[in-house]
RNA sequence: GCCGACGUAGCUCAGCUGGUAGAGCACUUCACUCGUAAUGAAGGGGUCCCCGGUUCGAGUCCGGGCGUCGGCUCCA
C-alpha cells in the first residue's frame, strides 16, 4: 500500500504498516521523535495501522507548539501522574485523565482526602518515573476482558467505562500500570520535559452533581522547560489584568462582605458604566427602542405564572411582608410582560421594543460569585422585543447587526452559538422547530459564524449566545438573544391583527453587553486597564510644575470640563515626576504639563507610556476631538 | 451547594516550634516649590474575619460560621 506525506510524495508501504513503520521507512531520527499521526484533522496512534492512499503527516517532538503534540504529550503525562498516585496511595480508585486547554487532569477517590501539599510529594513522584523512563504499549482487547482486568484491581469507575464504552476496547500500559484508555500516547516519556502539577479541585464524576465527588488533580506539561516557563509568564499576566485586582487598583469599584457578590461602584467605575449607558441610549432611540421602568419587587405570584419560580424559586431573594409573599425580580421579563398586557395591542403597534437596563438582584451560589463576571446584583442592557412571527427574521437580523456595531466600538469582532431545545422544557415541538429555524436563518443572513450547543437552549426558547474575543485571545460570553412565545402567552398576551381577531405574540429577550458589570470586568481585562482615550474614567490630567501655575493649570480644567472631557488637576505638593509617575500607574490617556514655559499656544502634552509633544490648546482641542 | 487553599493596618505582605504585632506603599503634618515613572523627615492608624474550645497564656492549636481564591455544579 501508499501513504501520501505532507509534500504530496508517496512512501511505498507493506500492508498494515503503522504509522510507527512510515516514520521508520523515511528516516531513524523521524522515528526516534515521532509522537503521533495525523491524517485528515483527526489524530491518532503511532502504533495503529495505517489505510492505502491516506495522506499522513507524522509530528514529532520539534512541533513543540502543535496543539495536537502537546495533546499526546499531556494525555501521557495524565497517565504518569495516575501511576504516581497509585503508588503513593494505595486503595486509590482512579477515574478519567484528559488532556485539556493548557494542560491536563487525573480525577481519583482517595480513600482519605488530601491537601495541597501532597501535590509536592506526587510531582517529585512523576519526576522520579520520569528519570526512569517509561514507555507506552498498546493492546487491544474485549470488553469481557478489560471488565475483569479492572474488577480485580477493584477500579470501579474503570469496569463503569468499560460498560459503557462503545467500540473497541483499548489498554496502555506503561511501567506497571495499565490504564483504559482511547489514545493516542507518546512511545516514551522522554519528550516530556517539563512538568508541574497546577491545583486540586473537588469534580463530580461523569460531571454529575450526583454522583460522588472525587478530587481531581491539575497539571501542565511541555516539550521544553521554557515554554512551561511561558506559559507560566501568560498567566503572570492575566493575573496583572486581573478586573478583581485592577478594578480596585484603579479606584473603579470594590466589593464589601456586607453584600457579597454585589460591587459598590466608585466615581470612576461610574464614568465607564456612563460611557455604556450614553452607546446604549443613543443606539435604541436610533434603531426604535423605548425606555421603560418597571418594579424591582412583584407578588410571588408574577414569577409562578412566568414560569421562573419552579425553576429558580431557590436562587431568588424572597421578602414575607404583612402575610404576602414576594420576590425580587431576576429578570425583567414579568414586567414588561405587564406592561405590555396592560391594554389591548394592535398589530400596528407592532414590533415594539421596551427597554430598561435594571439592576437584577440574583442569589447566586456562593461557591460560583467571581468578581464582577457573576455577581448576584446584576445590571442587564434588557430589551423585549414584542412582534409577530412574520416580524421575527428581521428583528433577530436587527439586534445582531446591533449586536456587531457595539462590540466593534470596543475593537472587537463577534461570533455566536446557537443554543437548542432543552430537555426541560415548555412548548411544543412545531414551535421548537420554527423558532429554531427562525434564528438559524438570522445568523445566516448576517453572515455571523456560529456553532451549535444542542439541549443548551432557555426552558421557554432558543437562543443565541453572542461571544467574543479579548486581547490575551480568551473567548467571553457577552449578550444573549432569545426567542420565546411562552411567556406572552403564560401572561394571555395577543394582539389584534388587521383581521380584527387575535393573534399569538413572540418575544425577542436581548442583552447586547451582557450586564454592565460583566462588560466592564471584561473590558478592563481587555484593555488591562488602559481604556481608550473615550473610555477612559479620567481622560487628561493636568499636572501644575509649580504652585503658582495652579491656576492656569484650573483654567485648563474647566476649559476641557467645558468641552466635555473628563478631567482632572494633580496638585499635590509632590515632585513632577511622582505625578508623572502616579498619572502613569493610573493609565490616564493624556498628561499636560504647565509652568513657566507653558502657554496656551505651547502646552506641553504626554501620551500614556511616554512620547511627548508641544502643541496649542486649539490643536490639543481638535486631537482630543478625534479620539472621541 | 460540593472539594481544596487562604483570611494580620486602606493596599501588598512578614510574623520560627503558643509568650502579648511589624515593613513598604497609601494617609496626616512639616520642610522643600520642584520639568516628564517614586524629595526628605516626623506622625496617626490593628476586636490579627467572627463565635466557641484547649491552655497560666492563642495572630499562632482545635471546632463551627462568614468571606475570598482555584475548580466542580449552576447560569432564567
Amino acid at each position: 500500500m501508499r501513504v501520501i506525506l505532507p509534500d504530496s510524495s508517496e512512501l511505498e508501504l507493506p500492508a498494515g504498516a503503522t504509522g510507527l513503520d512510515a516514520a521508520r521507512a523515511i528516516g531513524p531520527k523521524l522515528a526516534e521523535q515521532a509522537v503521533l499521526v495525523r491524517s485528515n484533522g483527526s489524530i491518532r496512534d503511532l502504533r495503529l495501522p495505517l489505510t492505502d492512499g491516506e495522506r499522513i503527516q507524522i509530528l514529532t517532538t520539534r512541533d513543540k507548539d502543535d496543539p495536537d503534540a502537546l495533546y499526546v504529550l499531556r494525555h501521557s503525562a495524565a497517565h504518569l501522574l495516575a501511576e504516581a498516585v497509585r503508588r503513593l496511595y494505595p486503595g486509590v480508585k482512579i477515574a478519567i485523565g484528559p488532556p485539556i486547554d493548557n494542560g491536563f487532569y487525573y480525577d481519583f477517590e482517595f480513600p482519605e482526602s488530601i491537601g495541597e501539599d501532597a501535590l509536592e510529594r506526587i510531582e517529585e513522584e512523576i519526576r522520579r518515573e520520569l528519570a526512569e523512563g517509561r514507555a507506552w504499549e498498546r493492546r487491544e482487547t474485549t470488553p469481557d476482558d478489560a471488565r475483569r482486568l479492572f474488577e480485580e484491581q477493584d477500579e470501579r469507575y474503570k469496569v463503569e467505562l468499560v460498560d459503557t464504552a462503545e467500540g473497541e476496547i483499548s489498554l496502555y500500559t506503561q511501567g506497571d500500570f495499565t490504564d483504559l484508555c482511547r489514545g493516542p500516547h507518546l512511545q516514551d516519556s522522554s519528550p516530556i520535559k517539563a512538568i508541574k502539577l497546577t491545583g486540586l479541585a473537588g469534580a463530580y464524576w461523569r460531571g454529575d452533581e450526583r454522583n460522588t465527588q472525587l478530587t481531581r488533580i491539575y497539571g501542565t506539561a511541555f516539550y521544553s522547560p521554557e515554554d512551561l516557563e511561558r506559559h507560566l509568564e501568560r498567566l503572570e499576566e492575566a493575573r496583572r489584568r486581573d478586573h478583581r485586582r485592577l478594578g480596585p487598583q484603579l479606584d473603579l469599584f470594590h466589593f464589601s462582605e456586607r453584600s457579597p457578590g454585589s460591587p459598590l461602584w466608585h466615581p470612576k467605575g461610574m464614568a465607564l458604566w456612563q460611557e455604556l449607558e450614553n452607546i446604549r441610549l443613543r443606539e435604541n432611540a436610533r434603531r426604535g427602542y423605548l425606555e421603560v421602568k418597571t418594579p424591582l419587587i412583584y407578588d410571588s405570584e408574577t414569577f409562578w405564572t412566568s414560569g421562573h419560580f419552579p425553576k429558580y424559586e431557590d436562587l431568588m431573594f424572597k421578602l414575607d411582608i404583612e402575610g404576602r409573599q414576594w420576590a425580587m425580580k431576576s429578570m425583567n421579563c414579568p414586567g414588561h410582560m405587564l406592561l405590555f398586557g396592560s391594554r389591548p395591542r394592535s398589530y400596528r403597534e407592532l414590533p415594539l421594543r421596551y427597554a430598561e437596563p435594571a439592576p437584577l438582584h440574583r442569589n447566586e451560589l456562593p461557591g460560583t460569585l467571581h468578581g464582577l463576571l457573576r455577581v448576584r446584583h446584576v445590571t442587564q442592557d434588557d430589551a423585549h422585543i414584542f412582534c409577530t412571527e412574520e416580524q421575527i427574521q428581521d428583528e433577530i437580523r436587527d439586534v445582531v447587526d446591533y449586536a456587531r456595531y457595539v462590540y466593534n466600538l470596543f475593537g472587537m469582532s463577534a461570533s455566536a452559538e446557537l443554543a437548542t431545545r432543552p430537555e426541560n422544557r415548555v412548548g411544543t415541538d412545531q414551535e421548537w422547530d420554527r423558532t429554531e429555524a427562525a434564528l438559524i436563518e438570522a445568523l445566516r443572513l448576517n453572515e455571523i459564524p456560529y456553532t451549535i450547543a444542542a439541549g443548551e437552549g432557555a426552558f421557554y426558547g432558543p437562543k443565541i449566545d453572542l461571544f467574543m474575543d479579548d486581547a490575551l485571545g480568551r473567548k467571553w460570553q457577552m449578550g444573549t438573544i432569545q426567542l420565546d412565545s411562552q411567556m406572552p402567552s403564560r401572561f394571555g398576551l395577543k394582539y389584534v391583527g388587521s383581521d380584527n381577531t387575535e393573534h399569538d405574540l413572540y418575544v425577542v429577550h436581548r442583552a447586547l453587553y451582557g450586564s454592565y458589570e460583566r462588560f466592564i470586568g471584561i473590558m478592563t481585562e481587555h484593555f488591562g486597564g488602559a481604556f481608550p482615550f473615550w473610555l477612559a474614567p479620567v481622560q487628561v490630567r493636568v499636572i501644575p510644575v509649580g504652585e503658582s501655575h495652579r491656576e492656569a493649570a484650573g483654567r485648563l480644567r474647566a476649559r476641557l470640563d467645558e468641552e466635555g472631557y473628563r478631567a482632572d488637576v494633580d496638585e499635590r505638593d509632590e515632585t513632577v515626576g511622582k505625578r508623572i509617575r502616579d498619572a502613569e500607574l493610573e493609565k490616564v490617556p493624556k498628561v499636560v504639563v504647565w509652568g513657566d514655559r507653558e502657554s496656551e499656544d505651547a502646552l506641553a502634552v504626554r501620551d500614556r507610556g511616554g512620547s511627548q509633544s508641544n502643541v496649542g490648546l486649539a490643536e490639543l482641542l481638535r486631537e482630543l476631538d478625534s479620539l472621541r
